[in-house]
Formats: structure tokens, sequence, C-alpha cells
DNA sequence: TGTACATCAGTGAACGCGCGTTCACTGATGTAC
DNA sequence: TGTACATCAGTGAACGCGCGTTCACTGATGTAC
């Protein structure tokens, strides 16, 4: 990891891993070709032999900080059963990825200029996807509501994720039974029908 | 208006002007000391007579922003009778103007470091919470529930204004029938009840 | 197996620019007497 | 009613800084023959 040789570094790995470390401590900040090309010990030119501009830099840490909210989401499936719960818990760590991770979450929705030099693997939107297609393979909801839902369902996430993380003095308290009752009514916007009468 | 002696100008209310129709345009891009001082056709130095910092600048006119948009959901309540299409107008409100005005919204929530020298008036926050005490007036939820569902919506609302009006290639769609449908879904998760139930 | 050479992946210095902020200063306004 | 003077609200130039990007150049690598 240390052999900084001259040449034949994996430069582009080690600007995405100072650029997560920066997005970190500080957001996106401190995400510009010079800042980083310091970080690394390199020069600002070296840079562009990887990435076509800063903004393409940016979009790719971006795209680092999705993945790693993904790879969050996929782990906490793996240990629920039920397709609700497994649906609860992709929800769940969205929200807990933007508390622990509040400058990784911010630069993971950063708008940037450039795209990404590829598509999101694992992509979040996916694994989210996925959890509303369970839901509905279980005949909870209908194969046509899948959109709706899933665009529902990421949106009272992403919203209160956001809130929560927020600066505002009137943002919405980050208790886990808050983070429950949302859920629960988020659940209730999905299926449309109380639990109660469902069972 | 256009009374631009040395003196005595209301220079405070034109860099907000100013500031605010900048943010209309490009976002939170060019709303520096010097660029909104240029546009003003004034000293740099002159700000710091209104503002302490930059950041305060920023702040304030991210609150006329908030301030804009509180206005616009008071607009379309007052055409409103139920409590229901009074709630569902803030939310449609909301939601319109993210994808109406992109720059304003997205500098409405944008991150200060300073605060705002006042307090929003009108705050769309206490807009939104008072639409929600209504339908607890009116006993479609319970007092204890307030906060909830005021969290809840907002987010809901908040998340789908974010991702829609973004660049994510896999936003949801910006049509009326998506919009309605989210917010037939808010309403699900409000009341806890299909509607058919509730009559 | 050795060598010539193209290509790759970096160096190091510099550019123009706009940023936030500060300096000493000044023209206009308001007020006390 | 006039005047002296404090205060207010600006000017204009400059600072240090970090930004994205570009220049010509070079050390290391890989490959054809």
């Amino acid at each position: 990891m240390k052999t900084q040789k001259y040449h034949h570094g994996n430069l582009e790995a080690a600007l995405l891993e100072a650029g997560v470390r920066e997005a970190r401590i500080s957001g996106s900040k401190n995400l510009g070709v010079n800042a980083l090309a310091k970080e690394v010990s390199v020069s600002p030119m070296a840079v562009y032999r990887h990435f076509s501009s800063g903004e393409g830099l940016k979009a790719s840490i971006s795209q680092q900080a999705r993945e790693e909210l993904a790879r969050r989401m996929i782990e906490a499936i793996s240990h629920e059963t039920s397709v609700k719960e497994r649906f609860e818990a992709t929800g769940r760590t969205y929200i807990q990825f933007a508390l622990n991770e509040p400058g990784l979450f911010s630069v993971a929705f950063v708008a940037c200029e450039a795209p990404p030099k590829r598509e999101d693997s694992p992509s979040a939107w996916m694994v989210f996807q996925d959890s509303v297609l369970d839901l509905c393979n279980e005949g909870l909801i209908q194969a046509a509501e899948v959109r709706q839902v899933t665009d529902f369902a990421w949106a009272a996430v992403h919203g209160y994720a956001n809130l929560a993380g927020g600066s505002d003095p009137m943002r919405p308290k980050a208790e886990p039974e808050i983070i429950e009752g949302l859920l629960e009514r988020i659940w209730f916007g999905i299926v449309k029908e109380s639990v109660e009468i469902k069972k």
C-alpha cells in the first residue's frame, strides 16, 4: 500500500480513497483537484491521467459514497427474513447512514456537472427497488405500483435523512422511536391498508 | 428604484434582491460577496456594513428563498376549504416550487455556516405544521401524533422534491399523476387507515 | 536474449481567476446647541 | 436659523489564498523484432 513508487502506483484508487476520507470529515468542501493531489503527494496534473476534470473526480467520489451506502443496505437486508423486515431494514440503514456519516451522505447526493465513469455497483436505488419488487412477489402490492411505491418510500426516507441530518433548528429528532414511527407510516403508505385489517 | 445615490440606498434589500435573482438562475454558485457587490455596482466592503460575513449574506438569501416558498404555500392554502385539501395543497405547492424554481429551492436548503439575522417570516415549516394542527383539530389525528405526522409528511415531500428536481437518471418522474399518487400515499401514512374505511 | 523505441504515468512550475476579507479614507447625513 | 461635529454608509485598492487547468518535459514500462 505504501509503495508509492514514481510509476505504477494505483493512483486512481488512492485518489478515491483520499476523497472518501476527506468526504467523511468535511463533506464536499475539500474535494478539489489540487487538494486531493496534495493529499496523495502527487502533482495536480497527474489527476488528469485518470479523470477528465475535477468534476469527474468529484462525481466518482460521490459514487463511492453511494456504493458504500448500497453495501450497508445489502448487509442489513441479509440479516432479515420477512419481506417487510427486509424492506424496513433498507430504510433504517439509509437513515442511519445519513446520521452516522453526514459528510459521506451529503457527498453521495451532491450535484456534479460531470457523470461518473461507470454505473453504480452496487446501486442503492436498485437495492431499494429490489426490496419493493419482493413486496410485489409476496402480493403485498401490485406490479403496476412498483415504481410509485419505490419513489414514495425512497422520497420519505431520503427526505428524512436530509432533514434530520441538516442544521435546521426545526429538524426532526433522530431518535429510534421517531425513525421506527416514520418507517411504520411509510408502510401504511405502501400497502394502503392498516396492518390490523391485513392480518 | 434606480436612484443609486452615493448614500442612503437600501443596499441590504438590493443585495438580497440580486442574490435571489442569481439564485433563480444558477442556485448557490454565484452568491459570493464580490460577485453580488459587483452585481449591485457597489464596493465589496459595503456588503460588510449589512452582513457580518459572506456566509451571513448567503444565509439571508437562503432565508428569502424559504420565505418565498412559504408565501406560495399560504397562497395555495387560501384557495382550499377542507383540511385534507388544504394539507395536500401545501405539499403540492412545495413540490411544484422545487420543480419550477430549482435554483431557488436548492438555495433555500443550502448549508450555511452562519445563521440568518432573524427568524423566517413566514416560515414554511410553520405553515406545514399549522396544516397538520388543522388535521388534529378535525380529529383526523391525535394531538400526540402532530410532531410525528409533520416530520413524516415534510420528509416525504422534501425528499420527493429533492430527488425529482435532481439530476439522477433514476429520479422520480415529475408528472402530475405521480405527484398526486405520492400525496395520496402520504395521506395513508398520516391517517393510518384507508379512506374507504374512514368514510 | 538483447536492444530500440513507443507509450504510459508521472513531475514541477506556472497561468489567470475569483474568492473572503481588510486597509485607510471620504462624501453624505443627522443632531446638539 | 446657522454651524460644528459625530456618525453613518459608502469608495477604491489591495492582500493572500486556493481553485481548475495547461505547459513542456522525463523517468519507468512494455513490446516488436
